[in-house]
RNA sequence: GCCGGAGUGGCGGAAUUGGUAGACGCGGCGGAUUCAAAAUCCGCUUCUUUCACGAGAGUGGGGGUUCGAGUCCCUUCUCCGGUACCA
């Protein structure tokens, strides 16, 4: 490849403010009580004022999982934005939080260890080195000090802590709030300490239970719902297997209503709300209670439509039913028994690909419907969810789609209870109105749903109810790679590890492989589970969620060894302000941290409900042919090439060139070097060619000898200290205006675009101002950073030594007022010409005008103007006839 | 199926409340510079038609509201993301 010539000198610039920023602690943030020195930058900007005193900003990425594979493009492209947006807020004088940090635990550091023998610390410590050297070379203004990682003893020691919080908390639902577990009161019938003991240990937030879990043989580790696509393991697409076993629960399906509600007080996208309000998945209806024939045993189902219940012509139980085997009669037993064997074997990945077929046993018991005192047949079916609503439903065939063909298939009756408002009632499931339906008859779907959920809760056999499709989040991993439980068991009994004995460490192991049977790998370490007073530990580790879901919070306060993070500090910065990352967090690590956030904030460690004001997803970037960047297609774009080739600088903005923020956009070299060359106008809109020229030549002879000629090279002998003229203070302050409405609606691309107009514009230029290239190069210092303070540095002293805490400019519009426009003539909306006013012509002047328009005239002749518009300072309009 | 988002030149994308469609960049074409090339600088570049001036068409398709629609309404198609036996 030939060695192109550096538009300018990058390789030599960008290192060094790096250096000078790092040196300096330009981008340190203050907690309260703890000023900057006098002569730091903030202080300089803000002199005499406590840094808490100031509004704050926090802005927020989501930290990576620093794999082996170092950082992808589509790292930067969130963290540029939020750099800039840093940057930009620092210049206009608010207080700015902006850290940086790695979530570290999880699956390829083990599986890698598990390969090599290689101790996953030793792994993820060269991977989060890799990852800091890439991220430091692209400049980002982080307050480095405040550096959090999740697999450090004094970061994890407080995820421990935050579980024992939760593991010692319950939910009231008289307050709608977690409390202590000690105000937890008991029924009176309870009354050995083993009885309370039990019930406590079943209210806790964090819960040990033994139903099914999702288990995936492959990766030797139980997972959380939302860890499990389409029956196949998120990470790696394994089979995913339901197995009960014994494992960690936190009770987030108590906090279900709260974390719907509050999605209202906060400023996320519609997309990614509505992702959460499914997941969570509310739903209103009723329970209905019917009666076995025989044994009159109770069976309740969960029904949306308790108003079709005279259209309930049988009933399903989920083939894992508590009653199935009490129910079954002789001669069913030998079919039910194969039938629910055969269930139990599928894994969720067969059920669902086996979904268009239904499949179900007759039980042989019949039901009694509470509205008509039919007996109806019971089925069993796995169409039906153990996990949801009661785990059996009322089956009304005729308004329920699923219910229909399985009544078709199994030739079961079909009772149309509501007619539709036009068309065909049979399979309609939408509002119409009730037929057929006794004391129902005639009213609307609404009606008829209030009526007889009144009718049932006077009866006894029914009640309003509300169901969730959140489930309990299944919080137990059988790894090595994560934090161990502070939870040490006694006779067959959880406690909890002390506080001032955390954090508990991970012992030290040969072999981090995952057992068959799901013991986990800690089970090993004999010395380390088995303690001196006979107490034995969880052997579980916690999921890689731990540690992200409260990162943000040690960003706070980051050295703090009392406390998560001081009160003071906690207080001042939260909460985030504006957080930024990718999609595929919706529903796992964006819920699970409004979980925990609302549990701390109930418990008083927290002062806000939520975490995260705004949050902004960045849109994926795609490989050069549009596909999705992969290994396999070999269309990765590798970022340490592109800033080896353009520099950090040329990385960043085209990264915020390519296209808005939000969307998905491919990837396109020669964008890179569309930026690069704007880049270098810039450099040469400042400096002297020539010199520039030498100054290359001379360097690429002896590189060694380059640093030193850096700082001789000229400036452009078209700057000076002259007054700016009109046009020239025009196209800046039209700059300032564009970019900085752009930066407020994060609209990167077009702000970008606002500065190459100006600099196509000064490059004109025979005289070029100093002061209105000073102002220029802060109005670029956000994007490209290290330019804009190195072309700052050789026009003249910069106050604080940086350009990260000079004034933001501010547009004066008197300056952008014209003498005259081109104003547009339109007739009939079609544009004819253009007639030369100033703004402030009167109406009828310029209808006057554009009647008289030569070039609109033609399209006038022998035609009737029925109507003039005037838009002021838009166009004017002629409708003719 | 359901929910969300998006369809604009050869390409990435602009058009902030209904008001000059195509800013800016890429690519392409022509020119300057150069022994030549690279780099740089200047000009042109939606399509059709015309020697030209100009004219006509044009924001996925069809219809509507309006003096005026990429933008609002109805309808339809395509793509992307999420979700899916949730009763």
């Amino acid at each position: 490849m030939p060695q192109l010539r550096r538009q300018y000198p990058f390789h030599l610039i960008e290192p060094q403010w790096q250096a000078h920023w790092d040196s300096q602690e330009t981008f340190r943030a203050f907690n309260p009580g703890q000023p900057p020195a006098d002569e730091h930058p903030f202080a300089v900007r803000h002199p005499g004022a406590a840094p808490e005193s100031l509004d704050k900003y926090y802005i927020l990425d989501m930290f990576p999982y620093p794999s082996g594979a170092g950082l992808h493009v589509g790292h930067p492209e969130g963290y540029t934005a939020t750099d800039i947006l840093a940057r930009f807020e620092r210049m206009r004088g608010r207080h700015v939080l902006h850290p940086m940090g790695w979530d570290a635990f999880g699956l390829p550091a083990e599986q890698y260890a598990i390969k090599t023998g290689q101790h996953p610390r030793q792994t993820t410590e060269e991977n989060v080195s890799n990852f800091k050297r890439q991220i430091k070379s692209l400049g980002f203004s982080y307050d480095w000090s405040r550096e959090a990682n999740t697999t450090e003893p004094g970061y994890f020691r407080w995820s421990q802590w935050i579980f024992l919080q939760l593991y010692n908390s319950w939910f009231n639902p008289a307050t709608n709030r977690a409390e202590s577990i000690e105000t937890l009161e008991y029924p009176a019938e309870l009354t050995s300490e083993d009885e309370k003991r039990a019930y406590r240990d079943d209210h806790r937030l964090a819960f040990v239970s033994s139903a099914p879990v999702n288990w995936c043989p492959e990766l030797g580790t139980v997972l959380a719902n939302e860890e499990v696509i389409d029956g196949k393991s998120e990470v790696g697409g394994h089979p995913v297997v339901r197995k009960p076993m014994r494992q960690w629960m936190l009770r987030i399906t108590a906090f279900a209503q709260r974390l719907l509600d509050d999605l209202e007080t906060i400023d996320w996208s519609d997309s990614l709300k509505e992702m959460q309000r499914n997941w969570i998945g509310r739903s209103e209806g009723s329970e209905v209670v019917f009666r076995v024939q025989e044994s009159g045993e109770e069976i309740t189902v969960f029904t949306t439509r308790p108003d079709t219940l005279f259209g309930a012509t049988y009933m399903v139980l989920s083939p894992e039913h508590e009653l199935v085997d009490q129910l079954t009669t002789g001669e069913q037993r030998g079919a039910v028994e194969e039938y629910r064997e055969a269930a139990a074997r599928k894994s969720d990945l067969e059920r669902t690909e086996l979904a268009k077929d239904k499949t179900g046993v007759f039980t042989g018991a019949y039901a009694i419907n509470p509205v008509n005192e039919e007996p109806v047949p019971i089925w069993i079916a796995d169409y039906v969810l153990s996990s949801y609503g009661t785990g059996a439903i009322m089956a009304v065939p005729a308004h329920d789609e699923r219910d229909l063909e399985f009544a078709q298939k199994f030739e079961l009756p079909v009772r149309v209870v509501v007619e539709a408002p036009d068309g065909e009632s049979l399979g309609f499931t939408g509002n119409g109105t009730s037929v057929e339906s006794g004391f129902l008859n005639g009213l609307p779907t609404p009606e008829a749903k209030a009526k007889i959920i009144d009718w049932l809760e006077e009866q006894g056999t029914g009640k309003r109810t509300i169901n969730f499709k959140l489930r309990d989040w299944l919080f137990s991993r059988q790894r090595y790679w994560g934090e161990p439980f502070p939870i040490v068991w006694r006779d067959g009994r959880h406690e909890a590890v002390s506080e001032i004995d955390l954090p508990v460490l991970p012992p030290e192991l040969d072999d981090y492989k995952p057992t068959k049977d799901g013991e986990p790998p800690l089970a090993r370490a004999a010395d380390w589970v088995n303690l001196p007073d006979g107490t034995t530990r969880e052997t579980n580790t916690m999921p890689q969620w731990a540690g992200s879901c409260w990162y943000y919070l040690r960003y706070l306060d980051a050295q703090n060894d009392e406390r998560f993070a001081g009160e003071a500090a906690e207080k001042y910065w939260m909460n985030v302000d504006l957080y930024v990352g990718g999609t595929e967090h919706a529903v796992l690590h964006l819920l699970y941290a409004r979980f925990w956030h609302k549990v701390l904030f109930d418990l008083g460690y927290v002062s806000t409900p939520e975490p995260f004001q705004r949050l902004v997803n960045q849109g994926i970037i795609l490989g050069e042919d549009g596909q999705k960047m992969s290994k396999s297609r070999g269309n990765v774009i590798n970022p340490d090439i592109v800033l080896d080739e353009y520099g950090a600088d040329a990385f960043r903005l085209y990264e915020m060139f390519m296209g808005p923020l939000e969307m998905m956009k491919p990837w396109s070299t020669q964008g890179v070097e569309g930026v690069y060359r704007f880049l270098g106008r810039v450099w040469r809109l400042f400096m002297d060619d020539a010199s520039y020229k030498d100054f290359e030549q001379a360097s690429t002879a002896d590189p060694a000898a380059a640093a030193a000629g850096l700082a001789d090279l000229k400036l452009h002998a078209a700057i000076n200290d002259d007054a700016p003229t009109d046009e020239q203070l025009k196209a800046l302050h039209a700059c300032i205006k564009k970019v900085t409405d752009d930066l407020e609606g994060m609209r990167f691309n077009t702000a970008i675009s606002a500065l190459m107009v100006f600099v196509n514009e000064a490059s004109k230029w025979d005289s070029r101002p100093r002061a209105v290239l000073t102002e220029f190069l802060n109005l670029l210092n956000p994007f490209a950073p290290h330019l804009a303070e190195d072309l700052a540095a050789r026009l003249g002293e910069v106050s604080g030594g940086t350009l990260a805490y000079q004034p933001w400019p501010q547009h004066d519009e008197a300056l952008l007022v014209e003498d005259t426009i081109e104003f547009p003539v339109q007739v009939n909306g079609k544009l004819r010409g253009h007639i030369i006013i100033s703004p402030d012509t009167p109406r009828e002047e310029i209808e006057k005008l554009a009647l008289a328009c030569e070039k609109a005239q033609q399209f006038l002749a022998e035609k009737e103007v029925k109507k003039i518009i005037v838009v002021p300072n838009k166009l004017v309009n002629i409708a003719v006839k």
